[in-house]
DNA sequence: ATGAAAGCGCTAACAG
DNA sequence: CTGTTAGCGCTTTCAT
């Protein structure tokens, strides 16, 4: 195996084209002052010798003109799209992407953010709902951070959310018209709904909305993620007396798992959820839900990184309206 | 902004501490021959700055202690568990991970892993069933490098792939003892079912099996990727008279976007995938597909990576057997 | 327009 | 056991 160590370096590209290092440095950044000569020349010794810069010697003089993205939850469709939309809104500009993957656990997402900051990117845009505030200013202190789905204003970085409160509001509000009054909450652990987090303030509104009058007393119903356990969840909640006629899902993948038991046990029981996954509108489920536009939220997040890098000082926030989209799983009305 | 220029360096470090920055890099590193006071003293120091050692120095002499991962199509599933795997398995290494998105496009994936060796990772996990062999040969001379689902044994690389050959039959075997005859398979565009590619093979071994005695003409239907583009492209092949009994698909997400247009139009036609992703043993779809242990897959991946970073020389090929997994979707006996 | 030279922060000989 | 020092490959003034 060609060892790393002998592969060309700008020297050699100098010595073949017959140029300074320095020119060569100028041209492959075209950087002002050389001529059509001389960067013919030197493009021609870097095609020769596949020559391609070290990235970590460029960094340690600057910029790496790379940006990082802290990414957890792979299997979440949701995030697929906002990750789409920003990949694409990177990919026409100078900027290269790392993703570096958030292992489990408490802590989750700041060892990815940190792993970034090691490696000297221009900026990091960040999925880390578990984060403490605390530790994203620290990053954020040092350089561009735009954090997603995060409701936690901070003058330190850029926020690019979903309106979940409105989401939730126009979810219940659906499932009110429909006549229900007795709505349980389906939701993650409470780990994951503390905070400003998107299931918090979901979560917060669902309480919030079940104290109008005329609505029942909240039930909130806590399961690990999956499908299966929010199925399992599910069948138990309904083996036990399932005092609703329906459930408001924190996210889609649970609402899938909750329809699935739905429809085994209570066929009768409407099931609402949250980000319209694409399974979510195949007519083997038609499950209601609410569309975030995951791909303009990844693409505008990508944006105000960009705009920080550039030197944008001032923090902003984004808020995007999400929309219910009605189908078949709420369709049954509510028994009397 | 507290510029990245005025973060502490390992000369901070020493100072605080009282030694030298030798010291302080061996402390770090935990190399032979520092006494237990030092190395208080120095980590007392690294915690009281915050110190953060800077990747791209420290690459610039040796290792980078970190693997790189090329990968695409985020949405997928099955990627997704071997991704959990790799990732689960390099999570107690010393190596840390970054993932290099691969753009879409012909040359796709050889962007990316040209990216990290950039980056000097000291190996390269990759899923990049379009690039040219001679492009991943070049890599592979610079560094270790395994990749995932290709089925041309290189000299140059490992490789983990599914027995694609064994899983496709045992699909159309199915198929066949179950009565059916006239056969299609629904599978991607032809850019990516040439050489040795998962889809390829699965091709192939269709074609392969459709000569048996008893068995009709093969007939290859070709769609874009999705399921609502698989749904769109049966739906037509169903009008146009569908000439079959029952169809195998390339993958799950096809298979799913068959079955919709299968249930719609022609209940009596049987579908079976392949990839076993989460979403087909739901009971609104009960698929029969191929399951393939793609946790394991990505595990074994990592494995073999460390292992030829740690300096194995001779290239290793590991195929994993598939599982059919019998469900609904298949049991509809063929229409005589 | 071009080139010489001084580092960026770290590691690894080597000397003490 | 501890410290001094010479680079790693690149960018970037500053002369020429």
């Amino acid at each position: 195996m060609v060892d790393g160590r002998n592969a060309p370096r700008i020297l050699d590209v100098a010595r073949v084209a017959g140029v300074s290092r320095a020119a060569v440095s100028k041209v492959l950044r075209d950087a002002y002052g050389v001529s059509p000569e001389m960067r013919e020349k030197v493009n021609k010794a870097v095609a020769e010798l596949g020559y391609r810069p070290r990235l970590a010697a460029r960094a340690m003089r600057g910029q790496s003109f790379t940006v990082g993205i802290g990414y957890s939850d792979f299997g979440n469709p949701f995030f697929t799209r906002m990750l789409s939309g920003a990949l694409a809104a990177l990919s026409d500009t100078p900027y290269q992407v790392v993703i570096a993957p958030a292992e489990e656990g408490e802590r989750q997402g700041i060892e990815a953010m940190d792993s970034l900051v090691d490696r000297q990117v221009d900026g990091i845009l960040a999925v880390s709902p578990r984060v403490p505030q605390a530790d994203i200013e620290r990053i954020a202190g040092q350089m561009p951070v735009v954090m997603f789905g995060r409701h936690d204003n901070s003058a330190a970085y850029d926020a690019v959310v979903g309106d979940d409160a409105r989401g939730t509001a126009a979810a219940l509000q659906h499932l009110a018209d429909l006549g229900h009054q007795r709505i349980a909450h389906l939701t993650v652990v409470a780990a994951d709904t503390r905070g400003d987090t998107a299931h918090g303030i979901r979560l917060r509104e669902y309480r919030r909305f079940m104290d109008r009058p005329g609505m029942a007393q909240p039930q909130v119903i806590r399961t690990n993620e999956g499908q299966d356990a929010a199925y399992e969840v599910m069948v138990e909640a309904i083996g036990a007396g399932a005092d609703f006629t329906a459930v408001f899902a924190a996210h889609d993948d649970l609402a899938i798992g909750a329809l699935t038991a739905v429809r085994e046990l209570r066929p009768d029981i409407s099931v609402v959820g949250y980000d319209d996954i694409p399974i979510a509108r195949n007519p083997a489920f038609g499950l209601t839900t609410v569309h975030q536009p995951g791909v303009e939220m990844g693409a505008r997040a990508a944006a105000l990184l960009l705009e920080r890098v550039e030197g944008r000082d001032e923090a902003v926030h984004e808020m995007f309206s999400p929309e219910l989209r009605v189908r078949r799983s709420s369709f049954p009305p509510a028994l009397p």
